[in-house]
DNA sequence: CTGTTAGCGCATTCAA
DNA sequence: TTGAATGCGCTAACAG
């Protein structure tokens, strides 16, 4: 590989002239400028980014560490963080934090030994003290997914309640009474919050909120299996069921659909956050819309405002959720509104925003 | 951020001391090293990798390079990809070519430019003579889901022509003849070599392949739904059609569903892939498993064995399908076994390979 | 506008 | 076993 210096040889200049068609080619005289671009065209020059960023201290790199590589959700957050910071001309790093807080630590320690210019986090183990210590000591940072008290400006997040208000008060609002949920791992706060806009959709319709139908799942399909069964054991008359992501509502379906009874006639189901493949379900699901593209933009975005200084950005920290109609739910079979769920909750289920 | 310089004049040793007990510790007297590692911790000191780079010109990174980040498919190779490396104390850094010649060269630029060891490349733009003549002036390259002639040492790749033999000779046996096809781009490999096994296939029981049977897709649910629409406008007697992959096979079931045709009494569906999600459809989707996981592992341990020269792997360069039988394929309904697809190619589908 | 010079943080000779 | 010296390829003052 040709080295700069070959270049300035070839050209006939110093080494810092090439430099500076690289960096900043308005310093450069025309003349000079073809003849360097000349060298390099002719040497197949490409420069060591390598080098570049142990003398600029600067990597044009942005680290993200995210809990998985692979999934709809994380999918999605990655190639979409990936695409906006390409088009602004910025480099990647990716590396996978497995819900493990050691593993995390690394991931970041990864990142931030590579040189990146920020970081973007979407972490499940570190706590928010984590953060909230190093938050001057550690390279820029945004956590996705995340609401950080102290740190919002920090914080590019889903208002995950509004989300399981919205799942139930659609439910409720077409005649159902007997709502079961199947929530996420409680530790964690998305599970917890999404559980707690359920909670105050009941309340707000003076239901009361029965300990027997809530299950925790694991957010996995087997955990849906798992708490479906264990919903239709206790012999109740659910006719509704919400799960807090659409990977258990697929579990949930066919536990369902293996029990004999039909969906949304017998049971209507509920999803969140609208997976890609949620409508190739059979009745398609009705979820509440998780907008991590837009929001692995926006950290992204942030990135690109607070760290490489683009002015014309305007950043949004909280997004939020938004019912998708489909064919799961429906009013049940002794419901008073014969309407169907798509219609019924269309105008309604937004008021909650 | 503490440098090894700092470290050296605390621990009161010198700086290429301090390098030794990180790369080679056995030369460096125990006690010494003992100091060293202390006054490590104490500055918190971390190495950085770029100097190390620049300096060894070796990275410990190896490159990847996917035609997207997300999707079941690709999201499976960079996660079993980057889990396979990390094991082995590796790092890895990913950039997407999106099936574009152009932006598959600069990814393979930019990572070269990163100093990475090796590269794993998924490319569908780049043509084979593009390697074949970098053979070796790139550096060490593997390419994932490709065959090319000369270069089969470079090679992971999936027997397709074997795949597609397997759906439409399973078809065969339980009693399909009139079999539609849905292939995917024919420019690309792959999905040429999964249509001309089908084509075997028939050849093999005597059928005649149709032009009209067949359908150029894309790769998309939304061309399965195009294709699927224009096969059942022929009128002709369907009573199975295979997909070139999960993708378009969710399209084509709900078409046939909309159609009021059930699936698999009145039409089977057969779909390639075995996407994670194919056992959400409904019915469960019969497919023809690429094992992308392995695969991609694979390519990780090639690197693993010729870059970093580990001994103890075997390596495999061509991987076979295997058929997966759920329920969306059946004997016609006028057809003479009774016997469910479970059953009936359970033995005979493998007979191919 | 251009060239000279001095590092960036580390690995790696070569001597001692 | 250890230390001193050199350079990886490039950027960034500072002069000119």
């Amino acid at each position: 590989m040709a080295t700069i210096y070959e270049v300035s040889k070839l050209a006939g200049v110093s080494l810092a002239t090439v430099s500076r068609v690289m960096n900043d080619p308005s310093k450069v005289s025309e003349k000079t400028q073809k003849k360097v671009l000349a060298a390099m065209q002719q040497l197949d020059y490409r420069p060591n980014t390598i080098a570049q960023s142990l003398a600029s201290n600067r990597s044009n790199c942005v680290g993200v560490l995210v809990s998985e590589l692979h999934g709809p959700i994380f999918g999605t957050m990655v190639s979409s963080i990936e695409e906006e910071l390409t088009r602004a001309g910025k480099f990647t790093i990716f590396t996978a934090g497995h819900s493990d807080a050691a593993t995390e630590r690394k991931g970041i320690e990864f990142l931030a030994g590579r040189k990146c210019d920020a970081l973007i986090l979407h972490v499940e183990a570190l706590h928010n003290e984590f953060f909230a210590e190093r938050q001057n000591r550690l390279l820029p940072f945004v956590l996705l997914n995340r609401f950080a008290p102290g740190l919002e400006e920090n914080c590019i997040s889903l208002n995950n309640e509004l989300g399981g208000y919205q799942a139930t008060r659609m439910l409720l609002d077409i005649g159902h009474h007997q709502i079961a949920y199947i929530s996420g791992p409680l530790e964690w706060s998305d599970a917890k919050a999404r559980l707690s806009g359920h909670q105050r959709a009941l309340a707000e319709a003076r239901i009361e909120f029965e300990d027997d139908l809530l299950v925790e799942g694991d957010y996995h399909e087997s955990g849906g299996v798992r708490a479906m069964q264990r919903l239709l054991e206790l012999g109740r008359p659910i006719t509704a069921v919400v799960c807090a992501n659409d990977e258990m509502a697929a579990g949930a379906m066919e536990v369902i659909r293996n029990s004999g009874r039909s969906i949304p006639e017998d049971i209507s189901v509920v999803g969140f956050d609208n997976v890609r493949w949620s409508k190739f379900l059979y009745p398609k699901l009705t979820t509440v819309e998780y907008p991590v593209a837009e929001m692995s933009r926006m950290a992204a975005k942030w990135v690109l405002k607070n760290v490489y200084r683009e002015p014309q950005v305007d950043l949004q920290y909280v997004f939020h959720p938004r019912l998708i109609c489909r064919a799961s739910a429906a009013a049940p079979a002794q419901g008073q509104k014969p309407a169907p769920a798509q219609v019924a909750t269309g105008k309604k289920a937004g008021a909650g925003s």
